[in-house]
RNA sequence: GCCCCUGUAGCUCAGUGGACAGAGCGUCGGCCUCCGGAGCCGAAGAGCACAGUUCGAGUCUGUGCAGGGGUACCA
């Protein structure tokens, strides 16, 4: 019994776990064995045969054999007592998984430095952070590492356009600074973008400007002072943004990688590659030093093809730093898996670096995951910050905040005058990251405010707001919480589904964390919320007649309660008491 | 050329090889003298095509069609 596969009973509008015997029937008949039945109706046969056999359980009230499945109901009210008693015993810890030996990292968040943060960016930092979150309850050790991009021709076109055109000024505030660099860089990538019909003097000019910057770019690999110092004051203001936006995200960061420098680790990781015979320097004949990873590895067919890990004027590539950042990470971090939360669009890359660490002889590569993820765009298209086509985090999350306070007062609760801005920003950034969330990470999101700031139906405000009706009625009880309540009483149908979704949280959370995948999270805490309002609105708590069922019915509601807290926090979204 | 991802209701998305494919938005119809209506209850509405594997396929395999991405010195 102990070798089937159970599954809760559909549909059957009562409780209990089913089986089914098709299989067992199949086998059978390819042995030749048993009666010459359809294997449906054997599987049937065979049912009924178990349900016999097996007689009265404890736990289970009754058993039923149909359609080749084996149902066993259970005992309701010792069940519901279980769960109900396990969730209140073990508060902010139900679901926890048991520690495991293995340590994890997550890389996530990214960003450019002399850009702004935009919506993109924000989806890479909740699904990171989340997946963190999931695993380190999962009862895996984690560390958090984001890796700001802080060089590149990118980086250097900002700084040479603020000390051409704007060296002195610098606006006030932290957001409002880093807008502004994404401004200057839009506005230089304009002047050096080649137009139609330029007149002579136009494109003498353009060449000019590109050369001043490239010109930067060689001052800047080659530590020049004058442009290191530009270099950092614009980093800093740039990395102040990022700070202050991980802040409201509720991010705290184990580990700061920086790629300005992983680009020095990466020069000394190319000499040990060339020199263990698995990079090849072809230098001397003016090419770069290369890995050609399926000759390496005897594949035949193109696969992982041949990956350049160090331009020919020597500087260094994604490549490069991905390596030397590896190693790293195995060495002085001692990880075993390493997980790395970047766009699909580098899934080739990554397949790429891990089979590399293998041939370096990493055993951990084996452990090592690109946690992929699709685009964000916008309704009119791709997001360019050339053309002033970007969604902003700090932008949409300041436009949460405010819509969520002008419909305020037609559809909170009293909430005391000095927390409005904070529930507001807690409901708001609920919203927009359980958007974020809602949808399979290797899915595209079209970015459509209004649908990412809804209040109403699948969101974040929806399984807040469950959360704050438990609250709501716990509050009003005035009975002193019960060391443990029997449900000895005929429960509802919406008692039952609710305590049957809180039973499965344990599971969502170990599925969400071996598969990586926050979605399951959210679709858990989705379909919980909702057990919960039907509960609600179908069954009462505080008006029960008999006193036994109100105090079932509390201690209830406070697993429910409790319950819903762990996944959001899981989700990385606030449980206010009131909204 | 080769590789990867995606195709489910009007729209946006779920769906561990199992019973009757689920939600949200939108549309239509109900529910506040009752624990907070950011809610509840109901109706209409769906697996790109064709083969194959299997007792059983939205799910696995192959081919085709459609969209997106990648494919040696971009990030």
């Amino acid at each position: 019994l102990a070798d089937l596969k159970w599954q809760p009973i559909p549909f059957s509008g009562e409780w209990g776990v089913s089986t089914s015997f098709f299989q067992t029937a199949a086998n059978e008949a390819r042995a030749g064995k048993g009666n010459k039945l359809p294997v449906p109706q054997r599987a049937q046969e065979i049912a009924e045969q178990v349900k016999a056999e097996i007689g009265n359980v404890p736990g289970i009230s009754h058993a039923e054999a149909v359609k080749g499945y084996l149902n066993l109901y259970f005992t309701t009210s010792e069940y519901a007592r279980r769960v109900v008693d396990e969730v209140l015993a073990s508060r902010a810890d139900f679901g926890r998984g048991t520690p495991k030996t293995e340590r994890v990292m997550v890389e996530y968040a990214q960003p450019n430095t002399h850009h702004s943060f935009h919506i993109g960016h924000a989806r890479n930092t909740i699904l990171g952070e989340v997946l963190a979150r999931l695993v380190e309850f999962a009862g895996f050790e984690t560390i958090r590492a984001t890796y700001p991009g802080d060089m590149g021709l990118g980086v250097i076109t900002v700084v040479w356009a603020y000390e051409k055109f704007y060296k002195g000024q610098e606006p006030e505030g932290i957001h409002e600074r880093g807008q502004w660099l994404l401004k200057i860089y839009a506005e230089a990538t304009a002047l050096l973008e080649k137009r139609e019909n330029e007149t002579t003097e136009e494109t003498a000019g353009r060449e000019a400007y590109d050369a001043e910057r490239r010109e930067m770019l060689r001052k800047w690999e080659a530590d020049d002072p004058h442009v290191y110092e530009l270099w950092r004051v614009t980093r800093e203001w740039s990395l102040e943004e990022f700070r202050d936006v991980l802040h409201i995200l509720d991010v705290n960061m184990d580990v700061w990688f920086y790629e300005s420098e992983a680009n020095k680790l990466g020069k000394e990781i190319v000499d040990e590659l060339i020199a263990k015979g698995i990079a090849e320097d072809e230098r001397a004949q003016g090419g770069p030093v290369i890995v050609k990873i399926d000759e390496k590895l005897g594949l035949t067919k193109e696969k992982y093809r041949t990956m350049v890990i160090l331009r020919s004027d020597g500087t260094t590539l994604y490549s490069t730093k991905d390596l030397a950042l590896a190693k790293q990470k195995f060495e002085q971090y001692h990880v075993d898996r390493s997980i790395y939360v970047v766009d699909f669009r580098q899934s080739l890359h990554f397949q790429q670096v891990f089979k590399i660490l293998e041939l370096w002889g990493f055993p951990q590569a084996e452990k090592c995951y690109h946690l992929s993820y699709g685009y964000v765009t916008l309704p009119e298209g791709a997001m360019s910050a050339r053309r002033g086509r970007v969604a902003l985090f700090k932008e949409v999350y300041d436009e949460a905040i405010k819509r969520v306070l002008a419909v305020e007062s037609e559809r909170s609760g009293n909430i005391p005058e000095n927390e409005r801005v904070k529930i507001a920003e807690q409901i708001g950034l609920g919203a927009l990251v359980y958007s974020m969330l809602s949808v399979d990470n290797n899915k595209d999101i079209v970015f459509d405010i209004n649908g990412a700031l809804s209040f109403d139906g699948r969101t974040g405000p929806y399984i807040q707001n469950a959360h704050v009706r438990a609250n709501s009625i716990l509050k009003k009880s005035k009975v002193e919480g019960q060391k443990s309540a029997a449900f000895d009483y005929e429960l509802t149908r919406h008692e039952i589904e609710l305590i049957e979704q809180i039973s499965r949280f344990p599971n969502a959370v170990q599925q969400a964390a071996n598969e990586y995948r926050p979605l399951v999270m959210a679709a858990y805490a989705y379909d919980l919320a909702n057990a919960f309002h039907s509960f609600y609105h179908a069954v009462p708590v505080l008006q029960s007649e008999e006193e036994d069922v109100r105090n079932a019915r509390l201690r209830l509601v406070a697993a429910a309660k409790q319950t819903i807290a762990n996944a959001l926090r899981l989700l990385d979204i606030k449980a206010p008491e009131v909204m």
